[in-house]
DNA sequence: GCATAAGTATAGCTATTGCTATAACTGCGC
DNA sequence: GCGCAGTTATAGCAATAGCTATACTTATGC
């Protein structure tokens, strides 16, 4: 009782391949989203005051210190970062990039965001979560039209 | 050998207690997001052939059956989708006011990137991602920009 | 140098979201 | 009305990300 849809959506319905490439695409943001804020925190604190404590990490992202601990292991396996026991934790030269590149992506963004007329804390708050879903596209689009209104 | 913060923020790192809320808010996002896909692509399918199967949704999203028929459970539970049995799965009302909330801003999110720039397709994927992390102020800002920019 | 405070590690729990495999049910053809 | 194809339900597993409680290590003060 159901036609097949080959020919005529007679919906609002686009191409399922692309709706499902969307939604992978949107799922595998989910899943860098956590090291990325990690690697970006992490670099900040060390350019802020040297070095970066898990107490440190934690209050800053809001979390339990074992919730930081377990995910820095994680980090260090992924060679991301690397950790002496009971001592502080670093970037290794592939936490570095990433972390510039991230830093670098939020800072568009949220220089962005104020372009577009949004408020700088509110712009700020934003950026935590739209930074990651931003393609090398649209980060481009972003950039070009922040420096374009920058002083507007 | 470290001196306390108090006063004076020696590098790019800002208040700790903006830091946590912005993190806090992009976890909540997180959290939320899923639910609005569901119930935004259930909408969408309804409105397209009259009814939401399990496969359907499954195969839009680009996950197995089961994963679906547990969410689905979860839906019901928060009082967002209705299911009988072996049939077929139905929106409450208050899974179409946020159905009705999603697509609105994934709308505006898609076709603000579009004015700014952003190809077709890209923008559809990275609105899916973008749109809940989009604050009202943000999306009032998108609105009123995409007005302004829709021809240009 | 020893006690205490601060920071880190580890164990064990929960919830979420994905999977595969398989059982149960519906509806259709014949 | 029986069987088979399609669909849904359920069971059980893994990974992730959070938590509390507690043990361990380091550093500091005296």
């Amino acid at each position: 009782m159901r036609e097949p849809p080959s020919s005529a959506p007679e919906g609002s319905l686009i191409d399922p391949e692309v709706h499902v490439e969307s939604f992978r695409q949107a799922r595998e943001a989910r899943r860098l989203e956590l090291v990325e804020d990690y690697v970006e925190l992490i670099a900040d604190l060390i350019g802020d005051g040297g070095e970066a404590r898990q107490v440190d990490i934690a209050a800053r992202l809001g979390v339990a210190q074992p919730t930081v601990a377990k995910m820095l292991k994680r980090l260090a396996e992924d060679g991301l970062v690397q950790q002496r026991p009971y001592r502080g934790v670093f970037l290794t030269a592939a936490g570095e990039a990433l972390a510039a590149q991230s830093r670098e992506r939020h800072r568009i963004v949220e220089r962005f965001l104020c372009a577009v007329g949004v408020s700088p804390e509110t712009a700020r708050r934003d950026a935590e979560g739209i930074e990651h879903h931003v393609s090398a596209e649209t980060l481009d689009a972003f950039r070009r039209f922040a420096d374009g209104h920058s002083d507007a």
